[in-house]
DNA sequence: GACGTTTGACACATTTCTGCCATAAAACTA
DNA sequence: TAGTTTTATGGCAGAAATGTGTCAAACGTC
C-alpha cells in the first residue's frame, strides 16, 4: 500500500522538487500552495503525513497546524526557516511531530519521513524495531545502523556504497540504468560523469568478494546498467 | 483512572496545543488563563498535576505556586522562559518539582510529567526509585537527577553534553544525522552552523576517554552522523 | 560586575572517499 | 577472426568529511 504525504509549500520550486524526490522514493504525493488548500487537501485526502512549511499565503502553517489537530492525529513535520521568529515557533514543536530547518537535503527529508511514520506506526510498542532490508543470498541492509551484513558476516560500506546497493535492494532483478542509479544514490544535483556508477560498483563488488569469493551479487546488463539478482 | 492535569498559561495557542497532546497521551485536562482561575480550577477540582506558567495576569505564577502550597501538596511542574534562572531557583524554593524551559518539545513535556507523578506516587514510600537509562559498556544515565556513570566511575557531562548522550543512548545503534541532533539537543530554534555538534562529540568523547581510553562509545557514521555503539 | 564555565566558530591537520583516467578484459558484430 | 563497443580494474589526485586545538563570546554564578 502506498503511503500518501501532503506537501505544503507556497513556492512551487520547492514542492516540485520535493514530489520528484517522494514519488522515486514511492510515496504517493498531494501539493498544496496555502493554507486553505492544505487544509481542504487534507481533509479530502487523508494523507499519511503532512510536510508542512511555516510560512504560507491566507493561513499560516501554524494555525494549518493548529486547525488539523482538532480533528485528527495525523503526523506532521514542519519546515522553518532558520532564524524565523522564535516566538510565533513556541507552539509549532507541541503540534508537531518532528520539523526540519531550511536548507534541508533530501536524505535528511526522507529518513525524517520515514522515522516519522514508524514513530506513528507502532506508538504503542515500547522498543521501536529496526527496519531491515532483505536482498538475495543472506544480504542484509539495517537501514537504522545503515549496516550490511551478507549470512550475519559485517560488510563495512560507505555512504555512497549503501545507497547504491540500497537502491539495487529495492529493484531486485530489475535493471537500472546508470543515470537512474545516479539519480536515485546520487542526487539528482550530481555534477560528473556517468562511469562513477561503475567505479562505485566495482568497490562494491570487491568489498562483497573479500566475505564470499563466489558469490554473484550484482550483475552487468551490457547497454543499460546494473541488476540486482533476485 | 485517568489523572487530571490543570494547565495554565495566558496564550490559548500554547494551552489548546499543550491539551490536545496530553488528551492524546490519555490525560484529563483542566485549563485556566491567569492566576486566579488557575487557583480557583486547582481548589475545585483537585488535578493530580499543576503545568504552570511562570508568566500570568493578576497572580503571577510564583504567587499562584506559593499559594497552592499552603493548602497542597500537588505536583507543579513550572514553565519558564529560558535564562529566567533566578525565577527557576525561586520556583523550586517555592516548591515546584520540576521546571521546564520554553520552548520545549512535546516529548519533554510528558517524560517530565511521567516522572514527576511517578515520584509523586512513590512519595509516600521510602526509597523513590530514578529513572535509569542504561547504554552500553556499563553507560548509565540517570534521568532526574541527571547524572551520568561509566562502570559506576561518575562521568561530570555539562546540560548539553547530557542531553546529547540521551538522545544517542536512547537510539541505541542507530544513526542520527547531525539536523537530527541539532533538533532533538540543541532545540529548533537554535541558530548555528551545524558542526557544532562535532564540537559536542568531541568533548564528550574527551571526557570519556579520561575514565576508559580505549572505550568507543560514540562511532562516527562518514557522510551521515554518529550512533552510540549497540 | 568579576569570575569560571560552557559552547560555537574557526583554522588547520588528518583521514577517508570517490571520480577519472589509462589500460586491460570482455562482449558483441560482421 | 578482426574490429568495435562496452565494461572491468588498478591507481591516483583532488575533494570531501571529520578530528583537534584554540579562542572569544555568551552565560550563569557569586
Amino acid at each position: 500500500m502506498v503511503q500518501k504525504i501532503l506537501v505544503v509549500d507556497d513556492e512551487v520550486s520547492v514542492t516540485d522538487l520535493i514530489s520528484y524526490n517522494l514519488e522515486k522514493a514511492h510515496y504517493g504525493v498531494l501539493v498544496a500552495h496555502d493554507g486553505e488548500a492544505a487544509l481542504a487537501s487534507a481533509h479530502e485526502h487523508k494523507p499519511d503525513l503532512i510536510l508542512l512549511d511555516l510560512m504560507l499565503p491566507k493561513i499560516d502553517g501554524l494555525d494549518v497546524c493548529r486547525e488539523l489537530r482538532k480533528t485528527s492525529q495525523v503526523p506532521i513535520i514542519m519546515v522553518t526557516a532558520r532564524g524565523e521568529e522564535t516566538d510565533r515557533v513556541i507552539g509549532l514543536e507541541l503540534g508537531a511531530d518532528d520539523y526540519l530547518c531550511k536548507p534541508f537535503s533530501m536524505r535528511e527529508l526522507l529518513a525524517r519521513i520515514k522515522a516519522v511514520l514508524r514513530r506513528n506506526q507502532n506508538a504503542d510498542q515500547q522498543s521501536p524495531v529496526d527496519v531491515i532490508l532483505k536482498g538475495p543470498a543472506g544480504l542484509e541492509l539495517n537501514e537504522d545502523s545503515r549496516t550490511v551484513t551478507l549470512n550475519k558476516t559485517p560488510l563495512p560500506l560507505t555512504r555512497l556504497e549503501f545507497d547504491l546497493i540500497q537502491h539495487l535492494v529495492l529493484n531486485p532483478g530489475r535493471v537500472l540504468s546508470r543515470e537512474q542509479l545516479l539519480s536515485q544514490a546520487w542526487g539528482y544535483d550530481f555534477v560528473g560523469g556517468i562511469r562513477a556508477v561503475d567505479s562505485a560498483v566495482k568497490r562494491l563488488r570487491k568489498k562483497i568478494q573479500l566475505i564470499d569469493p563466489a558469490l554473484t551479487l550484482i550483475e552487468t546488463v551490457r547497454g543499460i546498467g546494473y541488476r540486482m539478482v533476485r
